[in-house]
DNA sequence: AATTCTACCTAACGCCCGTTAGATTTTAGC
DNA sequence: GCTAAAATCTAACGGGCGTTAGGTAGAATT
């Protein structure tokens, strides 16, 4: 029995493999082959779980978003107090990275690898993902009586900080993932003197 | 008369053309034809001009890696005042991306493609590049007498803020550069508050 | 036990890529 | 103008890529 998720579970253990080696290499120079290697498979064999490499990438970041946008969705229901939220948001944020490193690393550098319809989707996710930030920041804003200047810059300035973690932190290191996101929030809101 | 300038002048157009082509496409998707056709020449032809496609890619990291090193270098040398460098720093380094668009979305998306000795050579100069923005967090931080505690994560979020502009700024948009700057400088120094 | 479906495999096709060899045009110096 | 070097071009090669056609072993169903 539980057919039907049996053969989910494999699909979604071959997706993941997939983002590792898609990740590490890029989505341009990770060959079908290569993935097929690393599963175990033939890379015609992969071909039963998806159409096209772009679909098999696709699967990999619309899965994604869709659990980003599920995660910040129930933060904003859950969390009334602004500056909980904006906390709990940026922490948020850095365990997804620290739990979904391939994945993060790789709507990151190779989003732009999809094309047409598949792209547009994804793209829309993150644009439906920044609008849970605005609304949160814009919420803290309105609590500290900041004006509300730029705030979409300020917003991409924020989301900087919690993204551009791909590019040097590592979750094993010496500070641990609620730390840094606690250091993201006091860089933000108090700056050195946080 | 200046046969080496004009000849240099003509790698410099080349490399300028390949650059766009390159960090539009990405460099694996970009082919050498690709950039031939960019600046009216043949793939064959263009080998005239470097040893292979990697190499490409190397003369204009290295290149630029050079002029942010002269960038920083030069201010670390004429400003002595920590905040007033630290300032500079920022906007030199807004300005540098405002004015190599190209190139710096390609130092952040396709260093990767670069392979051993090359590959080292780059990193080597990031470091040493860090090393500058390094020395002026530090001297902001005693001039400011904040306990320079994770100086190094301070300095990445600081860098993320600058380097995250790739993703989402655009020169010709309502905000000029300068004042990007000083938001940056605001935000990582005071805060919200700022 | 026979049949059907799932989950793969082997083999191969066609395309585009980076790169090279060798010919050819364009430019510079005498 | 002649010559030599510089700056290209045409043509092609080998290789790896995504993808497909068609086959097959084993499990599930009847």
């Amino acid at each position: 029995m539980d057919r039907q998720a049996e053969r989910q579970r494999r699909a979604q253990a071959i997706f993941d493999t997939a983002a590792q080696v898609l990740c590490q290499a890029g989505y341009d120079k990770a060959s079908i082959r290569d993935i097929a290697q690393a599963t175990g498979m033939t890379g015609a064999g992969l071909y039963y779980y998806f159409k096209s490499k772009e679909e098999l990438l696709f699967i990999i970041l619309d899965g994604y978003m869709d659990h980003l946008l599920e995660g910040v969705r129930e933060l904003s229901q859950r969390l009334d107090d602004p500056e909980e939220r904006l906390r709990a948001f940026i922490n948020f944020q850095v365990q997804a990275y620290c739990q979904n490193v391939a994945r993060s690393k790789l709507i990151i550098n190779d989003e732009n690898c999809l094309s047409g319809q598949r792209y547009q989707i994804v793209k829309d996710k993150q644009r439906r993902y920044l609008g849970y930030w605005r609304e949160t920041l814009d919420a803290y804003y309105r609590l500290k009586g900041v004006e509300p200047e730029f705030l979409s810059v300020n917003l991409m300035l924020l989301i900087a900080m919690c993204n551009w973690i791909y590019q040097w932190y590592d979750p094993q290191g010496p500070l641990a993932p609620p730390a840094l996101a606690e250091m993201i929030f006091q860089r933000f809101t108090k700056g050195l003197a946080g």
